[in-house]
DNA sequence: CCTGATAGTTACCGACCGGTCACACTCATG
DNA sequence: CATGAGTGTGACCGGTCGGTAACTATCAGG
């Protein structure tokens, strides 16, 4: 087995044409992989692109595709964890932005949840791949099922310490909304429900804040 | 076990077993392919199923499949609109329940929601065929969201009528509430936010209604 | 220079996909 | 009895799927 070899593996293709994203004639095969199939499978669906497509948008083959990942299954398990620390990362972002200062940070995942909604048709990576992948007992659901638990977890955190009251429910009500407003739009497009998505944040939040 | 996986003479001077959804005997071919592909689409997805396992489990074979539908997507469409009819249905079942009395009424949807939520873990059939179905131009889709625009339209009347405030926002915060609560329901199971459905539900409403 | 790890290439496999064909059968109606 | 519509049957098509085999090419480190 190959690990930890200290190897500094570097680029030793000729410099020709790469067709797809720019940059990504840098990373390695591996990353160029994932990085394709998350785009592919966002575009196509899990189901609805093959592993060969992949590998030649990786700018790469379909063997080492299979070297690096024992199977498709893998390969979508590990794109999902890459979406999920992407994910995490964000929200390490948000924090840092707003330094002990919940109520900004709650003002910031809203502002920028809406501004996804708007400019990205797609929803949740996870969440898609979750409907889209029915087989019980796939890889893949542990993976989905942790990613919105510590979504959800975080979401709960940040609204105790923004001082709301009734912190578990008015998660699950953001988190409701902001899921439901993803699948409105991938379901009726742009103009759906999707459009209030902050302002019913909002008044969830003050509704629950003014109460009691 | 000799295999007898369809038998030779049709279903009218055969009452025996048929291993389906109970009932489906009596109906004819196409309603019973219908049925079949709505349920094998809602566990295996629609990618996830072939036209010769839709046609067995209605116990019928390809040909006839294609005979009654011009292709799989024609299929789609055709089982989409059915489940579309069924919902206007379950619509016009709950307005006569409570006639003339639009709070009760918005009231039994929510209840009604709420059960769905718990006792069928599967979503939305269009909402996920939307989601699994990403080819633009597929003509599922003018289907999907000319439903979706219908539903959201009823539940804005029905709030209109119910004398809430601000009913068209209200509309797309349930609309968002629920579509979330399905596919959060999907993503981590039966104990996610989806369980806190109801109460968001009655929390928006008491909102909107006590502010000003 | 040799070796071992990584990557590229070509060809291949069996399975299944959506879709079509020719033909036999059944049955209600005339 | 004749007919024609609806159905059942099995073979078949070209294409694609996930996955593998065998071989070659490159390059790092000893």
């Amino acid at each position: 087995m190959s690990i930890r070899t200290t190897h500094k593996n570097q680029e030793h293709k000729d410099p020709g044409e790469f067709e797809d994203v720019a940059g990504e004639e840098k990373l390695r095969p591996r990353e160029r992989i994932v990085s394709a199939a998350c785009e592919l499978f966002r575009t196509h669906g899990i189901r609805g692109i093959g592993v060969d497509a992949i590998a030649d948008a990786a700018g790469t083959n379909k063997m080492t595709l299979y070297r690096h990942f024992g199977s498709k299954d893998d390969l979508i398990c590990e794109v999902l964890r890459s979406t999920s620390r992407k994910a995490a990362r964000v929200w390490d972002e948000l924090e840092a932005s707003y330094p002990d200062n919940p109520k900004a940070q709650l003002r910031g995942w809203i502002a920028a949840r809406a501004k996804c909604l708007e400019y990205e048709p797609y929803g949740c990576d996870l969440a898609n791949a979750a409907i889209e992948l029915k087989e019980q007992g796939h890889p893949a659901h542990s993976v989905i099922e942790e990613f919105k638990l510590q979504q959800r977890q975080r979401l709960a955190d940040l609204c105790s310490r923004a001082g709301m009251k009734q912190a578990d429910l008015l998660a699950d009500m953001l988190s409701m909304l902001l899921e439901g407003a993803r699948v409105s739009r991938q379901a009726m497009g742009g103009e759906g429900p999707s459009t209030q998505f902050a302002k019913a944040c909002e008044t969830t939040i003050s509704s629950l804040e003014h109460q009691h």
